[in-house]
DNA sequence: GCATCGGGAGAACGACCGTTCTCCCGATCG
DNA sequence: CGATCGGGAGAACGGTCGTTCTCCCGATGC
């Protein structure tokens, strides 16, 4: 297995043990096993347990980004439409059997205080989805403070849905979304 | 020093320093030499960590429901207001100092996956609040959706005044609350 | 006054974790 | 073919953590 296989591996391995168990229940050890990546390998790759933390976020962040943008556009025609469409996307995360919370909200609660590599990350991440969110408010010339709203509506989701590992708030933050949304109508 | 005190004292140390650092990162030693509490005695009203972390959260949650209903009969009268009032009491919370997010949602981040109890006083935190809405938006003759959604709200509020640190969600979720109740009036 | 008890301080213990090291094998290259 | 290199498996190391144990002191009761 070369360098770059081993990556991919200790990424998917670490990110799938991460979001199961919290990141400082897994240890290398344990992600080595469940990778089949020698210990050597994994520190030559990522030299630290911090930096494959750091990674794993990284990638799910890029991932998370390029797959809310390309629902939007594949789903939705118009800002408005995109906008909730966000909602749709969430519903679909949610309903995966594996799902436990967001990885951002629940790694800021685990490591937010002691790491600031990673609270930064989180911040980023939080920001891109506010951001993203505006960008169809401002299309719809909505008030700033919608895409804020609507960003509370979705992360109020991912927490409620992670912690009581129902689906349900997918659907009710979609259609508070929608009255939101109706409301700022110019 | 007594039993009693004992346990008052190691509550109020250990609330602080899970919420300041997470719970795994801080040890029994820790909370030991920051309340002056000998491991003896610590062990005595708390035979395990776990035990202790399970303390912590369901003191927490009295404080917080307790703190809620107050400050919902103290500033409001009628359950329009009082359902608002709760984001009033989210700006208080999120403007203090040392406020790093929702101990719930945070320590369900970090332990939900592996120890059940704290999972479940998650849980039943959340939906404590979602109960509390609840009465306001019944007493309104509002759809039941109502309170899931303004649970929403709060909840999201509260991830991303942690994440960001910023306390202006509280505000936004409030307007946007108004929004959703308003739209519901029979 | 002396034996007893409870508690404080912190050393000690066993387990685990992140990280490094050792040993060995198989491939590559002259 | 023989030397060299890179990697795999896992032992080893240093540190930390949760928990228990030891030692000592002061208070209490007869």
């Amino acid at each position: 297995m070369d360098a770059e296989a081993a990556e991919l591996k200790l990424l998917d391995t670490a990110e799938r043990l991460f979001d199961e168990r919290g990141v400082q229940s897994v240890g290398m050890d344990a992600i080595r096993t469940a990778s089949g990546v020698s210990l050597k390998r994994l520190y030559q790759v990522f030299p630290s347990k911090d930096l494959l933390v750091e990674a794993v976020l990284r990638r799910r962040d890029e991932t998370v980004r390029a797959a809310l943008t390309a629902h939007g556009a594949r789903v939705a025609d118009g800002p408005y439409e995109r906008a909730l469409a966000v909602f749709d996307w969430l519903a679909g995360w949610f309903a995966e059997p594996e799902f436990r919370g967001c990885a951002f909200i629940n790694t800021f609660g685990e490591l937010g205080g002691v790491a600031p590599a990673v609270a930064t990350i989180a911040r980023d991440h939080k920001e891109s989805l506010r951001a993203y969110l505006a960008e169809q408010t401002d299309a719809l010339g909505a008030p700033p403070v919608l895409a804020d709203q609507l960003a509370l509506l979705a992360n109020g989701a991912m927490a409620v849905a992670g912690i009581t590992g129902s689906p349900e708030p997918a659907a009710q933050a979609k259609a508070a979304a929608r009255v939101l949304l109706d409301a700022a109508r110019p």
